[in-house]
DNA sequence: ATTTATATTGAGACTGAGTCTCAATAAAGC
DNA sequence: GCTTTATTGAGACTCAGTCTCAATATAAAT
């Protein structure tokens, strides 16, 4: 609890910095969050709130989020499908993603020598780097029979 | 004219594999792409098909990117921002995307290491590649001035 | 603790890219 | 040319996400 007490408390910081209140919404949101693992899209966080009982409109889902993502706690991410997932950001070190076209499942991966040689490609260009999204789509280890009975 | 004319004859031939009709209003779809060496939207087809009297409509435009998709003509991409963008793929090898967060502008990548990184961590995983998604973001040489100033 | 100023919330209207429907039209094969 | 059936265009529709605004709640001041 201590932890996740002072991810509030960061949390709180956060908000002050900004002129922005601390709101039983706002908290129960970041809880919700921080207690997941996974990469959710914006009514999966709502469900999953529903489901503790707690109430809070899809609008501050979506403002919480926006917050939550300038401050550092939650990666927003794009995998091409028409809705965006949030993912708990606070305790991992930076990752990209293999995406499962069969079940959606997420592995999380990271390469040295990919991240090197972005810098690398990217000073070539004398283009400054910002940020990157680095996807790949395929079949992953559990759905490979599946998949190959569909004759994919 | 004589490679234009055998995209259009591959076109007919693909369009013929699956019982579709060769109409006007696809062939001046793929000619203004197959025109054009930049990634753009829908709309930026449909209003240089304009420009050029041909008056097509936005739904036909959209059926039929997703014909050539299919047909390896054109490549259908997605960097976040919510539209699709559309970029001919006939004269090209693969490619990864650097883009301009500043001005749009698309610098087109690609690094064998990379690639080979991909096959080796999908391989560890046990999971099967079939496409991948690179986009490095960032501000290009000509936006750094701009860039600058805005304190970016 | 009350009051005050103002940020936040919820409900639903709205937006915008993209898809779908369906009657009118146009390819393709005979 | 005739027939069959794929295609088109116009606009209705969908769906994720944003915006509006009156009602409410927070934080600071008193």
């Amino acid at each position: 609890m201590t932890s996740k007490n002072s991810n509030i408390e960061h949390f709180k910081d956060t908000l002050q910095a900004e002129g922005l209140r601390l709101t039983s919404q706002r908290i129960a949101i970041l809880e919700d969050i921080l207690a997941s693992e996974e990469h959710r899209e914006c009514d999966d966080i709502l469900f999953s709130l529903r489901s503790n009982q707690i109430s809070v409109s899809r609008a501050t889902v979506y403002r919480t989020l926006e917050i939550l993502e300038k401050g550092g706690f939650v990666r927003k991410m794009n995998i091409g499908d028409g809705r965006f997932r949030y993912e708990n950001k606070l305790p991992k070190p930076h990752h990209d993603h293999m995406i499962c076209l069969e079940c959606g499942r997420i592995i999380e991966f990271v390469d040295q020598e990919i991240e090197a040689r972005q810098v690398h490609l990217t000073k070539q260009h004398n283009f400054k780097l910002v940020r990157h999204i680095h996807q790949l789509f395929g079949i992953c280890e559990d759905c490979q029979p599946a998949a190959a009975n569909k004759g994919i």
